[in-house]
DNA sequence: AGAAAAAACGTAAACGTTTACAACAATATT
DNA sequence: AATATTGTTGTAAACGTTTACGTTTTTTCT
């Protein structure tokens, strides 16, 4: 029935294999493993328990080859800055979503020209979806994916427009939360150091602390530190706007990785934190709640956003011309500077 | 000359491309692009130049089912702690060191049976070297490795004995120095809570501990907490032990995540911290060097581990007979408790 | 000069899958 | 009863690459 094949070596189980022994041809074989309709239902049953016994595993070479999909979907890395430590959590976030998928996560790097870069993966068709973290304000990263076809959801909004889907956490409402409960709590001169004007979400933390403060009847403050710079850096700076005479009395800090270094320039300059100072905190990693300072926190929780964003993807690897949706995570407050643990 | 070829759609540029383009067969083509020796130089300049051109890319599922390679190097995770937060870093410094190397990397999960489990992975024969982290003590998942004839790596060591390499931390010299330098500041009373027995290291730790300890005429105290449990319970039971009134006043800290509990179940103690208790804590993640307190730490640097463990698999991928090795990686003191920043 | 050896290139088959199409069987329709 | 319809299976080609083997060209040697 099927072209003669010897019993080559012991090496691996093709469709021909099962075809032999189940006594059908490779066609149904596959049709069968697929589970597509045009197979009887005994047939399917007796070539399932066969693959099973005989231990197939489909050769995902043949596949890709022959369909194109690649059952991988890839994240790409932000190789600029060493300190997204927490990045982790939402590798982990998609991984469990993955899992009961048939699809495999590949880390992918973002840099220009190298091999495995992100053009390169495009048109060498690597990845069946793709995930880009960090966007900017309007991202030609997006654009390339899109062009390429394959299908994209980004943490992270920008403005460039067409056919993908994006999460995002709500920074303006937490930029707007931390203002209000500063205030509240007394605070009149509030700062919000920011992440590089690049990134997206710069905008959003913005616009929701100018809001608040304008309601607060508040004077907005321009400060001069960026967010992400070397931890040796933030603190040395952070320290000497705490030494000036007029300094803030409320801080808000976007990073995880800047809530340690801010602490120690609080104590450093002999700060009473909670009192002269008071800071309110966007954390993802949930470590730093065992912390035991008085700080408001709010929290952002990465592993979730993980398995929500492959779950999108695979909505849209699925269906590629679906309207494509936004999706906003909230930020909840889970301590204000009265409770500690 | 070659097998007529419509120019079928404009979708992806292949060697019979190239070879229309040029004017030679498909076969000089890939020998050309992988610099075999067959081919002259000139005719591999232009060739090269003619795919630079227009741009080619191999298709990886035609390498793969032609030559079983997948040019993907896998590491799989741990599912069942969710406290690991800092493999990121591990990953972060086996990317950087993969990228110039034409192979990607691919996540993979621990637990059995799943689809893209480690057997089926091993089985489908969908990486070309892997990378084993969490290893226990006769680790059963090395023995599979080993026999599917895949190149590995493993972060840990373990008694399974055959042709891999190992990477690990020193965890009895740091376990050594630790209650070493915790008696020199004047404790004796000396814990040091350990992780799941399971894991391989475990047994360095308690070498080294249990070494230091005779040798500093102390008596070595079993404690019956688990690093590795919930971050709240770790709290809950550290704060127990420090009430007690025959407590620790040395307490060596293995886990990055145990930090900031500990700290806070000694403050809800009321103990002082460097008279009372001292603490010696080995630390991955640097951003933990910010915390203003004074602990002595050692160092353990993940993403420098991850570039090496990387090197050395593609070293055995390339010479998958040489002698397999096992490279032990120091720990350095950076703090000691009286400098602190 | 010619023959022998080496170098450069081409032909064709194979890797394992999916799928258009054809073929056959079973059932429904007239 | 013959025919049309539907359901189930088989045949064969194709995806893009590498490589054993054969053929041609060039170089080396006598």
């Amino acid at each position: 029935m099927n072209p003669s094949r010897e019993k080559t070596s012991p090496t691996r189980i093709t469709l021909y294999e099962l075809a032999d022994y189940t006594g059908v041809s490779i066609a149904t074989i596959s049709r069968a493993l697929r589970d597509l309709p045009a197979v009887r239902e005994e047939t399917k049953a007796s070539i399932r328990e066969a693959a099973l016994k005989l231990g197939y595993i489909p050769n995902q070479g043949g596949v890709r080859l022959r369909t194109g999909k690649t059952q991988a979907i890839g994240i790409v890395l932000h190789q600029e800055d060493p300190l997204y430590v927490f990045g982790y959590s939402l590798i982990q976030g998609m991984h469990e979503r993955l899992r009961k998928s048939g699809y495999t996560l590949i880390v992918l790097s973002d840099e220009k020209g190298g091999r495995k870069s992100l053009d390169e993966c495009l048109k060498g068709r690597m990845v069946d979806g793709l995930i880009l973290t960090h966007t900017t304000e309007r991202d030609p990263r997006i654009r390339s994916v899109i062009e390429a076809g394959i299908p994209l959801v980004t943490y992270g909004r920008s403005k460039i427009s067409g056919l993908y889907d994006w999460y995002d956490f709500n920074n303006e409402s937490f930029a707007y939360q931390a203002v209000q409960s500063l205030a509240e709590a007394g605070c009149d001169k509030i700062v919000m150091p920011l992440p590089s004007r690049t990134y997206n979400f710069n905008r959003y933390l913005q616009k929701g602390y100018l809001r608040a403060m304008k309601e607060q009847g508040l004077e907005p403050h321009k400060i001069n530190l960026n967010v992400d710079v070397e931890t040796r850096v933030f603190f040395k700076q952070a320290q000497e706007i705490l030494s000036q005479k007029d300094c803030p009395n409320g801080w808000i800090c976007i990073r995880d990785h800047n809530i340690l270094p801010l602490l120690s320039a609080v104590e450093k300059q002999r700060k009473v934190l909670g009192r002269e100072i008071i800071i309110a905190a966007k954390q993802a990693n949930e470590n730093l709640n065992f912390l035991n300072v008085p700080i408001i926190r709010f929290q952002q929780d990465l592993r979730l956003a993980g398995t929500r964003i492959i779950n999108t993807l695979l909505n849209r690897i699925r269906n590629p011309s679906n309207e494509s949706e936004g999706i906003l995570l909230d930020l909840p407050l889970i301590h204000s500077k009265k409770e500690v643990i």
